[in-house]
RNA sequence: GUGGCUAUGGUGUAGUGGUAACACAGCAGAUUGUGGUUCUGUUAUCGAGGGUUCAAUUCCCUCUAGUCACCCCA
């Protein structure tokens, strides 16, 4: 056995919970960011691109100490300078964080910002969950109206639906720091006398964090959950007016949703609406999507001024899952106007600078140049699902002419070598025009 | 972090205590100027390490990875 072999196999490869995004796949991943890009920008949403490194304070402080996210499972390393920092576990202390130290609340507010990019958490990896994983988000930072938070929540459903998926919006409030500990008391009061009937980890979770024991999956404390106090009706008046306001507005904007007393986001710093976008599989199970939240004290927190601000998150993989689950139709993928195959080595040598003129001339075009034989430049050209193949030979070149193939038809013409541009695009414009050839061709995933 | 299951070429799968079969894809050729056909050849020391055995890809153990459930989350 070969040792390089062996090196091979054991140390050069993917490590743990990484994935790699192959260019078979890319098209989904451009169709998704596309459809993201397009709806920030009807929507107002300027994109925001910060580092993937921050000190680890920042998301000690933003997304709480106490999380498991920040926790357990945040790369943190100290760099060569001896600064403590993290890779983002996720994308908001980051916006937040440029918010601030650019002086945005000097803009026109709301600040509307998205972001698309790699986030990293060491969680065990799963179906659907890997340690570098991607999220797109959306931030509206300097404003409380609830409108706000509606219209985010509208766009959320919009951007998931216009991807073709079936999904709901699940809804709470959790109130805000006037609210929420009497809601506390009350809870940690009904479940006093019942703590013989909870498990383990709910035990634990009443004096930890008394609203995780609401979305427990054990039966005995979901029965238990189902007759629990709930958040929506221990809401302080702003708070209540604020989420009866808000689900007004999703009722104007026919946006489906369900009341869920349940979503309780894992991180620190929501405060009142929160949601989530769910999605049923096969087997009736709902999986999320992503979430989102008011976090109106997350800025002064961070060291900026009282600011309200709300967002989501939603997980790339996850939806990129579901639309092969869901075999969505995607648009058309990349598709060459012309092929340009060679014959002889005088031809090769012209390729390269017909090949830069056709481009030029604004045509889509491809090649495989290294290749010899027509047969397989055509067979090439054919996969490529290229509309046209240039023929350019010893005899072309001879003459001062060139050969075009149509794909579709097997048809060929000879044209001036001159003028070949100007008659691509004229059989291109003369397709176009074709009614039977304008059925959109589609590709499945 | 805890527990269950799995691991065969690039991909998807057969199979056996005596070193592997098929399909697709890839490459080369039949055909040095014609594709979405055909034919031929070629592509794996059966995840890694150790043990039992005359012999292990097959049985056992460990590790690693994947996967599912829990936890948590996107």
């Amino acid at each position: 056995m070969s040792p390089k072999k062996k090196t091979a196999k054991t140390s050069i490869r993917l490590v743990k919970g990484m994935k790699d995004i192959l260019p078979t796949e890319q098209h989904i991943w451009d169709f998704v960011r596309s459809r993201v890009e397009s709806v920030a920008r009807d929507y107002g949403f300027m994109r925001i691109d910060t580092p993937i490194v921050e000190f680890t304070q920042l998301f000690k402080k933003a997304t709480g100490e106490e999380t498991d996210i920040v926790s357990k499972e945040m790369y943190s390393f100290v760099d060569q300078s001896g600064d403590r920092l993290s890779l983002r576990p996720e994308g908001t202390p980051g916006v937040i964080r440029a918010y601030i130290e650019h002086g945005m609340l000097n803009q026109p507010q709301p600040v509307k910002m998205f972001y698309i990019g790699p986030q990293f958490r060491h969680d065990k990896p799963q179906a659907g969950r890997y340690r570098q994983f991607w999220q797109f988000g959306f931030e509206a930072v300097g404003d409380a109206d609830p409108i706000v938070d509606a219209q985010i929540i509208a766009m959320n459903y919009n951007i998931l639906r216009d991807l073709g998926l079936d999904i709901e919006v699940q809804i709470n409030s959790i109130g805000d720091k006037h609210c929420r500990p009497k809601y506390f008391k009350a809870l940690t009061q009904y479940y006093k006398n019942k703590k013989k009937d909870l498990c383990v980890d709910c035990t634990k979770r009443l004096l930890k964090n008394p609203l995780r024991l609401l979305d427990c999956k054990v039966k005995g404390c979901q029965e238990l959950a189902e007759e629990a106090p709930q958040m929506v009706d221990y809401l302080c008046e702003d708070c209540n007016k604020h989420f009866t306001t808000v689900l007004e507005y999703l009722d104007e904007a026919e946006v489906k949703y369900n009341l869920n007393p349940k979503i309780v986001r894992g991180l620190d710093y929501y405060t009142r609406t929160t949601w989530e976008i769910v999605e049923s599989n096969q087997d009736g199970k709902l999986q999320a999507l992503g979430g989102g939240g008011r976090y109106d004290e997350l800025v002064k927190l961070l060291g900026g001024r009282e600011t309200p601000a709300i967002g989501f998150a939603m997980g790339m993989e996850r939806i990129i899952n579901k639309i092969k689950e869901k075999e969505v139709v995607l648009p058309e993928v990349w598709r060459p106007d012309v092929y340009l195959a060679q014959l002889g080595i005088e031809a090769r040598r012209k390729s390269l600078k017909l090949f830069m003129d056709l481009r030029q001339g604004g045509l889509t075009v491809s090649e495989d140049f290294s290749k010899n034989g027509l047969k397989d430049q055509l067979e090439l050209a054919n996969k490529k699902n290229a509309r046209y193949v240039l023929i350019l030979g010893q005899k072309e070149l001879v003459d001062g002419t060139i050969l075009i193939r149509d794909m579709e038809s097997g048809v060929q013409e000879t044209v001036d070598h001159k003028k070949v541009v100007k008659e691509v695009h004229k059989r291109l414009a003369s397709k176009m025009n074709d009614k039977s050839l304008k059925i959109k061709t589609t590709k499945k995933v």
